[in-house]
DNA sequence: GCGAGTAGTCAAAGCGCTTTGGATTTCGTG
DNA sequence: CACGAAATCCAAAGCGCTTTGACTACTCGC
């Protein structure tokens, strides 16, 4: 079934009917109707091939996957992607990866930009100074970071979360419950958004005269290893901690193993907080003590990047424009007061 | 730069153009090699939309995406989509990701089918009777299934690897080096690899009267958590198994925090063989003690399947073909003879 | 009652590629 | 030396959609 025979059947002509399908003014509101009806009647669904020759537009989103050593991206890739899909899937867009290597990274992102296979490209995981960035900005495709680089002296667009407010507030909640010895178990220190925690998270324990010493502090790739290795330091230490700041429910379930094996309890002799990227799997009500968590979607973030993408591949979105997201502060029994 | 600029430069038709560049019979050995030339020194590239409409190929690989509750598929799929990818690259074709919640799975299938948005499909993460396969079947488009299903009234096209001949070789292995208490710490249960791997097991013992009792199996979704508890509960047996096979490198990961944990070493009191899907991030030889695996690397299969399908796509391969691999056995020194 | 708008519709021209159905030229043979 | 078969190459017809430029039929104000 494809436009001429719907039209024809409708008694119409193919100008006539691609308007009223694709919401022109132009058509009566009657012919609209009965345009519509039919299309849908007999399932009607037009050919995104002749779509895209005609428009000019491939269509759909870029992606260029890192294939490296980097387990990191995992889950939140995938959970990202859902987002990303979940818009595009509606929207007649489609997402086009593209595997490459960290040294081919720059030739890839040429490569699908001359071949015209994508409108628009995403880039996630951002470090200072990125310098895929730079690049796209030269390229001129539109593009969206998913999170913020830092030190660059351009203006590109961005979605992030608000890391800092989000681990200054976490932080401040424990100051105030009175804790004193707080660690922070950080993911990978050379993304951007484990950069912007910490900031957060030093500025409200200095407002109060709190100390963050290296010596509490870990910075690591999310995993659950890690997360119970740099407990177990972090644990280790004469002047234990009361309180722990962590970038990952991942590697916080690292964390919590670690400290039943020190024989700790949560929140008694150590509380909790952790960032919660809202995965399906893991929810924070369900660990052993509720987690309070830092919250926020990612696969909300995914769906609001392909909806940007599309605005601005319809050129309804312009400029640099930077978003970022409020994080809520989730308050659950992992927390309490701090034992005096 | 198109067709038609560069059959205009070169004084020939947009047909032999494209023949020439297309690799079709019907023209002179020179003159090819003028086009080909040209083409490459000016950057010509064919519009993959106008492609597309012309032979009535979408030019894509779709994929639906589970997004519910399934933390197991997420480091396999990155991997096996890298393999995927980089075949894709190579030949025209690109990856077309449709999410879609557990519920909505048919639908979806019908959808992307409908649509002709993709030319083929493959399926992941079979179950015994997966009905996805038998909707495939009906829908009657290219598709090929990585993994096996069982139970299934009819034939139909996959890649799988030899599950059960690699866990039957390992346990042989153990059985042999004097192990007469050996554990099985598998993937999710109603995963068809899962199955055959403790049937090959299963077989190896028996065969040398070697029993393998419920007590000593736990089938789970592979996460590091998951091995540690099944770790964990195994051990404390009175009757301690003297070696562990474990159907995830990520599970002994935390098979090797319990056996740490309890005071265990390896392979003096456990031996240890686990199956390695060769990721890039994790490898056998980089644990504490060098991991025996059975290996098969699953990027490849990403790669294999990709070039299975776009044989199926150009009517080149046809059939129920079912292409099972076989697996490595690569001791290393994780496993020892049993203490006497 | 007439000219100017305004709605609503349509025919036809692409978009860039593949492919069909000839033309034209070249060449081996009888 | 003529003739049919190869060997080459080409013009033109789609593929299914969007969009431009016009046309027709009303409606409205004066």
């Amino acid at each position: 079934m494809n436009l001429k025979q719907l039209s024809s059947m409708l008694d119409l002509s193919q100008t006539t009917v691609s308007r009223a399908l694709n919401g022109y003014p132009e058509v009566a509101e009657e012919t609209r109707r009965r345009v519509v009806d039919a299309a849908k009647r007999h399932g009607y669904r037009p050919n995104p091939s002749a779509r895209r020759l005609a428009t000019g537009k491939a269509g759909m989103i870029g992606y260029v996957m890192p294939t490296g050593a980097s387990v990191e991206i995992d889950p939140h890739f995938v959970e990202f992607l859902s987002g990303l899909g979940d818009y595009a899937r509606t929207h007649e867009l489609d997402l086009a990866l593209s595997p490459s290597t960290m040294e081919d990274e720059e030739t890839t992102y040429r490569r699908i930009v001359a071949n015209r296979q994508v409108d628009a490209v995403y880039i996630s995981s951002p470090r200072p100074k990125d310098s895929r960035i730079r690049l796209l900005n030269e390229l001129g495709i539109p593009f969206i970071v998913h999170g913020r680089s830092e030190g660059l002296d351009f203006d590109y667009p961005f979605l992030d979360i608000d890391n800092e407010a989000a681990f200054y507030e976490a932080a401040r909640l424990l100051v105030q419950l009175g804790h004193r010895r707080i660690a922070l178990i950080n993911g990978n220190p050379d993304q951007t958004f484990a950069i912007h925690r910490e900031r957060g998270a030093r500025r409200a324990m200095v407002a109060s005269g709190v100390e963050l010493p290296p010596s509490r502090i870990r910075a690591l790739p999310m995993t659950e290893e890690n997360g119970y290795s740099a407990a177990r330091e972090i644990l280790a230490a004469k002047e234990r901690p009361t309180a722990i700041m962590c970038s990952s429910m991942l590697m916080t379930l690292g964390i919590i193993r670690a400290l039943r094996d020190a024989g700790l309890s949560v929140p008694g002799d150590v509380s909790l907080v952790a960032h919660d990227d809202v995965f399906p799997f893991l929810r924070p009500e369900n660990f052993p003590v509720p987690l309070a968590t830092t919250r926020s979607s990612i696969r909300s973030a995914g769906q609001r990047i392909a909806e940007r993408l599309a605005a601005r591949i319809g050129g309804l979105e312009e400029g640099a424009r930077g978003e970022v997201w409020p994080v809520d502060l989730v308050v659950r029994g992992s927390v309490a007061q701090a034992r005096t």
